[in-house]
DNA sequence: TTGTAGGCGTTATCAA
DNA sequence: TTGATAACGCCTACAA
């Protein structure tokens, strides 16, 4: 078994009291007491039980992200770099950080969330992939449980956030393609109840309309935020009558997956077939051609998200309870060609 | 304050023995009874304190996993992967996943070891970016804790692993590139002391030598398992007056570095100038020119490492201990040509 | 089949 | 400045 702090007690002849306030750092213990202790606690060996300390303190030191995994397969770089940012900033301000990983609206979701929240397995969580209308921010914000998320739901609760301007920047997009010269311009998307898509579809209506352009239904398709959603919809445009001359995804990985199809089909993406994502994956400015995508800073929005739970959880006031990131929009090859 | 077993005791008039046994499923009690407890407590919204029961138990129900992270922005879609692997399989066991990121040899990731097993924060751990002679393993197995890794260090402890055969299978890149007529076959590596780097260097030079092709100091350059380190690297490569016509990367984001470079150099990545990765990320497929790469199974190889750490904290005989994953040799463009 | 009681390792209250 | 003692919430001999 392991050290305890009743064996350093005993070893120095101290109360465990004495040993606890030493190694706590209070002040109400001589120096001399306390730098035998820690001495000797390390020494020793000794490590705080956490589990005991948990208990006591009523607190875990631990902040939670479950992964909106709907694939038995979830891959998606956007997420090394997000889980990234939340563990380098977790680590900053004492805690630890646990990930699971759920299909969005399971039960296997709703248990772990009860799990980690009335368990007190973690002390606060994040939360992204936002619904229009999401369970989870109506759950935890009735259960008073600290949580920030990355982009707001329409529920009418009060919670801190970080987002991104999906409508306002999609639309940037649009403004882009068209001053290229495109008229007829595809939409691929995502599930219609998550927030991302509600905003970025918004966000190419709008660019639609500012610019005299019908809305084309049979242009807009629906992914799945994976790079085979994105080559299944992009096979689909293809093989219209009237092909779109360009296709904007509502984000990088479905960009991916029409890179991959038009360069099957042997279409030169770029000036010809103009391809857009949206997040600015790392990584993503090597493919080939480049995406024009709206660059997000995908790790400081994590931490930025972490500082905020950090704060909430201490009950610190925010500075800042709802964070609008300003992202850049990245013009590379697959729009404006070689 | 939260539901405890206490309150639906009350409830009930019951003991909290009879609810804690009743819910736990033990067959000394009543199906009346068990019922009855189920249902009320699952009414009152009771959800055992998470950190009580590890005290009691002396297990926490949680497998650990730090992220080897260097760069203060670590972001390498292998470990999304990785993480989304291992998350999965702890679910099915029933775990959940801790994870934290330090910098290699830092103390913080010595803290975090330390709190982490000792304090029993975790109930195991999964390692990678196993060192040639790692302080982890060496920790860990004097510790008699739990843990797996991905990839053997050389201490001369037992374990179980999950390997590679690095060395074979990046000499058939070099069979590979050599069929293809290059002779001047440039290495792009990592840290010396890096296992993966060590396996893949001999297999260099394995290839090498079974083609009777000289080993040129000035062909084989250290990056950092970045696509920044691939860059510098391929920079240097292709400024030299006799450049290599073929690059072997030590692993697939290196790859993509040289890929840019190329490119901006005005350089066609194929025939001409051939470049190789080790990993097989997935979505690099969809780079291009595509990339020609060891494939590895990394989200099998991730619920691997878990299934065999659940068994051991179990203390269940492993099937097999030291598992040989097969990975693929992917021929694609970026060595073949359109 | 159910209840009593002790303890897991810490921290916090209070008294010495 | 230090120590005895009581929780924290749960599990589990053992007793009834």
């Amino acid at each position: 078994m392991s050290i305890t702090i009743k064996d350093v007690a005993r070893r120095l002849n101290l109360s465990i009291t004495t040993v606890s306030r030493a190694i706590d750092g209070y002040d109400d213990v001589s120096e001399e007491t306390r730098h035998l202790v820690i001495q000797t606690a390390h020494e020793m060996g000794y490590v705080p039980n956490q589990a005991a300390r948990q208990l006591r303190r009523k607190r875990s030191d631990t902040i939670g992200y479950i992964l909106p995994a709907d694939q038995p397969r979830f891959s998606d770089p956007f997420f090394a770099e997000f889980i990234a940012g939340l563990g380098d900033e977790a680590s900053m301000h004492g805690f630890d950080l646990l990930v699971s990983t759920a299909p969005p609206g399971s039960s296997a979701e709703h248990q772990a969330y009860e799990r980690w929240t009335h368990g007190r397995k973690v002390d606060g969580v994040v939360l992204n992939r936002i619904q229009l209308n999401d369970w989870r921010v109506q759950y935890l914000a009735r259960a008073q449980f600290p949580f920030v998320t990355l982009e707001r739901s329409l529920d009418s609760c009060d919670y801190p956030s970080v987002e991104v301007n999906g409508r306002l920047w999609f639309k940037k997009l649009l403004d882009h393609l068209v001053s290229l010269g495109h008229q007829r311009i595809a939409y691929i998307g995502a599930s219609p109840n998550l927030k991302i898509q509600a905003d970025r579809l918004a966000g190419y209506r709008d660019g639609l309309a500012q610019h005299n352009l019908a809305y084309d239904a049979s242009l807009v398709l629906e992914g799945d935020l994976t790079s085979e959603g994105g080559y299944r919809a992009g096979e689909h445009l293809l093989n219209l009558p009237k092909p779109p001359t360009a296709i904007a995804c509502v984000d990088d990985m479905t960009a991916m997956g029409v890179l991959h199809i038009a360069r099957q089909r042997g279409r030169t993406v770029g000036k010809e077939l103009a391809v857009t994502g949206f997040d600015g994956i790392a990584g993503f400015e090597h493919t080939q051609p480049p995406l024009t995508t709206i660059n997000q800073p995908v790790y400081q929005m994590a931490r930025c998200l972490v500082q905020m739970l950090a704060d909430q959880i201490a009950r610190k006031p925010l500075p800042e309870k709802y964070v609008q990131i300003e992202p850049v929009l990245e013009i590379r090859q697959s729009t404006v060609g070689e």
